[in-house]
DNA sequence: GTCTATAGAAAGATAGAC
DNA sequence: GTCTATCTTTCTATAGAC
């Protein structure tokens, strides 16, 4: 039987986190077998040992450097001072990120369960930086006089899970582009936390 | 080898659909086989097959009797025909609700994609009436001029995921109770919609 | 670096004893 | 109604040829 010849470790890594990521975010990291991974990327299951230890690493590889990917954009945005301008941003910035990378966000919420406990607290210090960064940018505004808010805490989780939402629902041919969805949805978060 | 006696049906139905909740819940359909479900309840993966057909319609008796109850409930609620009060009476009523069967909530957001195309319709339509239920508030609200809304379909989908959301993170022996959660939620919800 | 082949374990589902 | 036993398939991961 015939069989590909020659290197392809430039093409093929990637490759594998590509076709894992969406196969995870479709069916489900426990239903994708590493026999579909492979078949979709064009080779042998064997292959696939050659660049992952095993299927759970590769998990943790994914939702890894998409949180590290979420944390440096984030540090990236230019945040104004102001409290409202500040929110305004970052509201923005979660719904252009996270429709960027739809499939990554749903692997981040829907998949931590199946890491393995130190893979998974390795995660979860990623997601809480994140959060922490908006919960700041909250409690500076609720102590400038800019926001009213009965629980930063609970605001910020409503917040993140509301904007999060979207990737859910959006479809780049739907009613609404992306600009119209972030002018709503920054409306709501605006009059939601007072300002 | 010892083996148990005698019926127990009306004993082992129920208690196979218990602990199959509690097992997809925390590890995912996929995750789960058989024969941990039989092993949670007592008997052999063989006993499973008197009470489902298959492992896929197991789980999607589990979301249609939740859909079918939530329905249930939300019309069993009563509905005051002030706008702000009925908006508040379904925020409430959804915390409420999702919070007493967080597992089944974490399902049927979760699981959707590891039912058979049929299945999926079937509960898709469930949760669409559920929506739409929330969606009529909001425009029956925005027309008697008590709310002020962008768009009333994405502020649906908004308010949603934000409740939805406190099934994630509530723990009984929190920081704050039901009561308080339900009261800073609806401050929250009050306000984006501009009542 | 990728292949074929396979070891070894575990899955979903069924058959027939009790 | 539940058991034991098993069929058949599929899985992860590895070994060794090329």
């Amino acid at each position: 039987m015939a069989r590909k010849i020659g290197s392809q470790s430039q093409i093929t890594g990637p490759r594998i986190r590509v076709e894992a990521e969406r196969l995870f975010a479709r069916h489900g990291f426990a239903a994708v077998s590493m026999r579909q991974i492979a078949a979709a990327v064009g080779v042998q299951a064997g292959a696939l040992y050659l660049y992952t230890p095993d299927k759970e690493t590769l998990l943790f590889e994914l939702l890894k450097t998409h949180m590290d990917k979420l944390l440096a954009a984030l540090d990236a945005e230019p945040m104004p001072a102001d409290p409202h301008k500040k929110l305004e941003q970052f509201v923005r910035f979660h719904i252009r990120f996270n429709l960027n990378c739809a499939q990554a966000v749903f692997l981040s919420y829907m998949e931590l369960r199946n890491l393995s406990p130190q893979h998974f607290t390795t995660i979860e210090a990623l997601r809480r930086r994140y959060e922490d960064a908006l919960q700041a940018i909250l409690e500076q505004g609720q102590a400038a006089g800019a926001f009213v808010l009965s629980d930063a805490k609970l605001a910020t989780l409503a917040i993140i899970a509301m904007l999060t939402g979207v990737t859910g629902w959006f479809r780049e041919d739907g009613r609404l582009d992306r600009g119209a969805v972030e002018d709503i949805y920054w409306d709501m978060v605006r009059k939601a936390v007072g300002a």
